[in-house]
DNA sequence: CCTCGTTATGTCAGCGACTGTCATCACTGG
DNA sequence: CCAGTGATGACAGTCGCTGACATAACGAGG
């Protein structure tokens, strides 16, 4: 993965070829293919640890708390997840900035969470549209917020969760 | 497309080949290429229209309207479209669920129609993340509605996306 | 200390997605 | 009728990715 970064920062994701990567880190391409399914995985590979953290968490939730605010606890839980990786966060997130496959790589894991949390939410007696829907409110939020850390300085990223749940309350309030 | 969907549908996506497909239109691989940027595209082609319907329709809105108001007015706008094409977007709609790397692409055309409404929503002058708020929220309606539109009986697109709006409006209030 | 099973890695051959390049050919405006 | 433009074909090549088989590392049990 560190390998992989290096070179997709050095020269570009498509200069870098597998067989690159896998030489700098001292394998050959098909060891490679056998930790990551493609070429794309290698910069998503951690993510996985964010989303087990989010189920975790909102599982833990009791269930009297109403769909919407139960994802915004679960996604406030993975917030200490963040401290001290802004650099290497920016570096990643300009390399995925810079190629549409890996920008749809990016989307497509915020669609596989927002239907974890709503599988989480339908196991709470949440209707099947209500958890759809509070489910992809809540990753709104988780990347509204994340924008604006990257963006911003030192902030942390529990704050802006709960300042960007805010604003969508007041959003969807005032288009009500 | 015809050719491509109907090959799919016959004998899935990954036993397709693009000259297979090529072939029974009658053309070769590389022109297929020259039209469609990769094989997936073959299958969201027709989804420009949408986007650029929706889009168009907030453009439309006038001013005054609140942000969400006004992406779920530009979303409602281009319900008609979907009108007596339930049964073809059912088959387009089994080959995608049927394998990962269309639903990424799916996804990924929904990521950038949030892109281009919260873009229509800046320029009416709504705060960045609001705008990127209530284009998200925007889209999960779409969403939510069209799974509703697939799953029942001749409904009409424009009265889910109106219902899925205001379990929204409940769920936000509700976990205020 | 020596097997033996398990697991990670290497090697090789091959398919299919995708691209660059050049040639061909239909069509269109003057 | 000609020149230019755009769509297509032909061909070679790169690279992502996979299956199959062989080999090396390594830990458990005798």
């Amino acid at each position: 993965m560190q390998s992989a970064l290096d070179l997709f920062v050095e020269h570009g994701y498509d200069q870098t070829t597998v067989a690159d990567i896998a030489a700098r880190a001292g394998l050959t391409e098909r060891t490679f293919f056998r930790h990551f399914a493609d070429k794309r995985e290698v910069l998503f590979h951690g993510g996985q640890l964010l989303e087990d953290g989010i189920v975790e968490a909102l599982a833990g939730v009791p269930p009297e708390v109403a769909p919407l605010a139960a994802v915004a606890t679960a996604v406030s839980a993975v917030a200490p997840f963040f401290d001290g990786r802004k650099e290497r966060s920016r570096m990643r997130q300009r390399v995925i900035d810079s190629h549409p496959e890996l920008q749809e790589r990016e989307v497509s894991k915020m669609a596989r969470l927002s239907l974890v949390l709503a599988a989480g939410l339908r196991a709470r007696d949440v209707g099947d549209t209500a958890a759809r829907l509070a489910a992809d409110a809540g990753v709104a939020v988780f990347r509204a917020a994340f924008v604006l850390w990257l963006a911003g300085e030192g902030e942390d990223m529990g704050a802006l969760i709960g300042e960007c749940f805010d604003e969508l309350v007041k959003v969807v309030e005032a288009g009500r």
